[in-house]
DNA sequence: CTGAAAGTTGAACCAGTATTCAACTCTGGA
DNA sequence: TCCAGAGTTGAATACTGGTTCAACTTTCAG
């Protein structure tokens, strides 16, 4: 229940969520409003899911009237496709920060899941979010994986042109290890509080370092 | 549109959709109309999601009036949950079915992605139910994901035995190939029609067995 | 200070749809 | 053949919850 319950900031999820008419708050006053719908939104999609949340429960758990969601979305769907590409940004930002200082593209990866699974444990409502934008809204859904995926794909491309990887990786490999990271960010860090996620991370990036026989051939 | 959309039979279906009230149909006719009903549900489940889908839609589709929906289900919740079930075995049962006949562990692996991948291009609705029932029916949810993991853990530790797989491999690593093999199957079987699934399944494979490093470790 | 723009309010409206039910028809064993 | 139980029917019920709106209050630039 802090007073920002995601790290977005209102502007990005504002020029997200409409097409034609600008709902942007323009004052201070404004600005407070849409930050507490957004924070209920998010609480609210993230423990009841898309149907069993009404505009209602949102707007009273943010402490504003009802007419003054519409004053900020024009629907429910809006503002849910706005919390989507928002947190799906998130993801990306916290996937980047982790890979930034790492000494090879395989250290890069076990970096990123450490941390992916990290932020899952602290943010219940992603799985929740990104999960249910399949039915409320395809296209995000799309766009994440497809986004999250390519970013993968050119780690993995720089680490073959820097002789780290095997040369044939490609788009099939970056699609295994995101399937891997979000089962294991689920699984681990939103199944289980008590997990030891740098524990987790470093059995995964072993199985992506070297495999699981025994005699491996070549 | 044949007469049977999945391979569920009526008597599985029936049994796992509810508690006391037995409805499960006594005559021809009645099995007739439940078979209906329940390919007519995965269709538009599959293809509306749950929400956007309604009794009507459903009986209509399937030819039958609207009343007699609740000759055999309590609620379209429990309809829902039958369907989720059911799936969920004949997921297992093609993957055991694959795994069978295969000289090692890791072979095995190989023939399971192949087999869940092109069931899936061939049941467009598996994902969208199996993925919704995380807000429909959460318990079914976990229990579809916690039986899997624990089947392929199973023949992981079975290769260990064996000494074809490091002696390590547990949990984690199931976690990590069932979430490589569902998104394999998302991108490959669902999204894309032309997709060669065996040339997916052989390089998740080489994944699987000696890892992505070019020059790995020991 | 001032008023036009921005924001707030919540009752009322309305559409969709899950579920019930009482009257009816069909099926199949004896 | 017969009839009791199985199955069918669709109009009526009941209820939820998204969206609108017109009156009201607050903000802030000039």
């Amino acid at each position: 229940m802090e007073s920002r319950g995601t790290d977005a900031t209102v502007e990005t999820v504002q020029t997200a969520g409409m097409g034609e008419n600008d709902k942007t708050p323009r004052t201070e006053r404004g600005r407070r409003t849409l930050r507490a719908i957004l924070d209920a939104a998010a609480a609210e999609f993230g423990t009841r899911g898309f149907h069993d949340t009404s505009i209602v429960g949102i707007t009273s758990r943010a402490g504003v009237a009802l007419g003054s969601f519409y004053t900020y979305f024009d629907s429910k769907e809006a503002l849910f496709r706005a919390l989507v590409v928002d947190m799906s940004a998130q993801v990306g930002k916290v996937g980047a920060a982790a890979s930034q200082d790492s000494a090879t593209v395989l250290d890069g990866e076990r970096a990123v899941l450490a941390s992916f699974t990290a932020f899952a444990r602290e943010h219940r409502e992603l799985y929740r979010i990104i999960d249910e934008s399949e039915f409320v809204d395809p296209p995000s859904y799309r766009a994440h994986y497809e986004g999250a995926a390519t970013r993968i794909g050119a780690r993995l491309r720089e680490g073959a042109a820097r002789g780290e990887l095997r040369p044939d990786v490609g788009e099939v490999e970056a699609w295994a290890i995101m399937g891997m990271n979000v089962f294991l960010g689920l699984r681990y860090g939103v199944m289980d509080d008590n997990a030891d996620l740098d524990a987790v991370a470093s059995a995964a990036n072993a199985l992506l370092r070297c495999g699981l026989a025994l005699h491996p051939p070549r």
